[in-house]
DNA sequence: CTAATAAATTACTATATGGTTATGTAGTCT
DNA sequence: AGACTACATAACCATATAGTAATTTATTAG
């Protein structure tokens, strides 16, 4: 049952869409789902530079879905919102869904294409 | 079980992401819930201008969330990809949940301000 | 104390995009 | 035919933000 939400709860909901609309996000969120990490360890995994990291870090973390443990010199970062995971998941069923449509049309064009020569 | 998913995946992922983290796209969205609606319709319900509508139900379309069926005059749209309700009530979730927390503190701060003045 | 390292922050630029106005296009009506 | 309506598109501006380089802030080691 779809129910009709006010506005500002639609721009809350948008505004946490918005943390997860980037391909540097995504990349360090599929990492934390393997385990804790520090942001050394996020900088060479990504391959993005240190002051990206920790910008994005600190985006994923005002916005809940990840949560920080100092200890030392040290920074670990871990998913704090499990829910991240489920997400990603759906938009890739749908990506895998369309993909498949693509191809279907793609072989049917190419019959188009190889018809008609 | 999460799988590490390779970079251009998660730019796809994130573009989808990125789909949805408009809150007038939400508006629409959640206005076509309730079922098939034109243009028109779209237009007095969310208070944003024709031409604006008609950008955010391309950008819709074009991602798949969303198909035109067109008759006459009118073009009506609807939801064409169900995920997406799943979708915003995850976030709904989450965002309950932390109303939650967050009036948790509330309330403790205010304990903490009324016990100092 | 100084040096070194990890992470956060600041300041900046370049780019992408939402909103708007104006115009174009297709269908309907008399 | 012309007038009108519903929608799409184009062109523009303003704003938000990702990336980067430079700096700052801990924290540890010597």
């Amino acid at each position: 049952m779809p129910k009709k939400l006010p506005p500002a709860a639609l721009e809350l909901i948008a505004d946490r869409f918005s943390v997860l609309a980037e391909p540097a996000r995504l990349r360090i969120l599929n990492t934390l789902m393997l385990g804790e990490r520090t942001v050394s360890d996020l900088v060479d995994d990504t391959g993005l530079n240190q002051a990206n990291v920790s910008k994005h870090l600190g985006v994923l973390r005002t916005s809940g879905f990840v949560g920080r443990r100092k200890e030392g010199l040290y920074a670990f970062y871990s998913i704090a919102d499990p829910s991240v995971e489920v997400l990603c998941e759906i938009m890739c069923g749908r990506l895998e869904a369309q993909a498949h449509e693509q191809s279907v049309i793609l072989d049917l064009s190419s019959q188009v294409a190889s018809a008609s020569p």
